[in-house]
DNA sequence: GTATTTTGTTTGAATGTCAAGATATTTGAT
DNA sequence: ATCAAATATCTTGACATTCAAACAAAATAC
């Protein structure tokens, strides 16, 4: 479907403008932790996984495993995660989160769902749920 | 209204996953510039203003003053933008693109009007302004 | 007219980032 | 079984980003 050029530049202004205010939003959000966004997002990613090898976490963030080296190196000093000795390779560990790191990644899901829930708090039902579908049908074509 | 607990969670992770491919995305695509992520940010940000202060900048960016002459002195060498002392107030410049940094904009605008047409290529045209809608009043309440 | 505030710069310290190179281990080919 | 190639991680060096704190110059307030 060819749209008009004014409604895709409007959407387009949409989305920077809604990407710029999540970044501003998750940057507030996490300094209150004490953490870094980068910190926090390898914890968000991590306590998706359970575990994970150093080389999946870094694709799954987008940065090169000497990155990661030394940022998993920092979250491990904090108490956050934990590296152990892979089961099969012993090139290799598996990440994972301790207690400490398990209950940071909770209260910051829980500051996703506060948020989630109070930017349609003003949405029917059903508009919500044509939103969502929207939004599934964009994140599937990206 | 108070939304199923199923549809926020739904909502949560939906936005996070569009929030990481945008991410993705303009980190791959501003790579091609030989641009930083930050530096095409306050690219895209002078572009839309003519000309700001530099505290006006970094109040947008999110930033502090000190990191911001940095990453000017760093952008006016490559000559993307230059600094015009402020008319009236002798303490500040004046910040815009230069010609150059000006082509730099444009292309990377068109780059994202792209984007924006790809991710909703398949939407009826009655879809899509049910979607624009939607984020519209999503940003408000943000 | 002096005191305060504002604007921008500088500096020092920590983090994030990559590319390139080193090491250890696994996998594949013969 | 051996040797070569691929893989996983770490290390290092270079640069970018970031902030806080300290500084200088100019504007504003009283």
């Amino acid at each position: 479907m060819e749209h008009s050029s004014y409604d895709i530049a409007r959407l387009a202004s949409l989305i920077i403008e809604f990407y710029e205010k999540i970044s501003s939003w998750e940057h507030a959000t996490v300094k209150g932790s004490g953490l870094t966004p980068a910190q926090m997002h390898a914890i968000e990613i991590i306590g998706q996984e359970k575990s994970l090898r150093m080389k999946e976490l870094a694709q799954k963030m987008g940065v090169t495993t000497g990155t990661l080296t030394v940022m998993v190196d920092k979250l491990e000093g904090l108490g956050h995660l934990e590296r152990k000795p892979h089961e099969k390779d012993r090139r290799s560990f598996k990440v994972r989160l301790t207690s400490k790191g398990r209950r940071q990644f909770n209260k910051h899901r829980q500051f996703h769902l506060n948020l989630a829930q109070d930017i349609v708090a003003d949405f029917s039902s059903a508009d919500l749920k044509i939103f969502l579908a929207g939004l599934e049908k964009i994140n599937s074509q990206f």
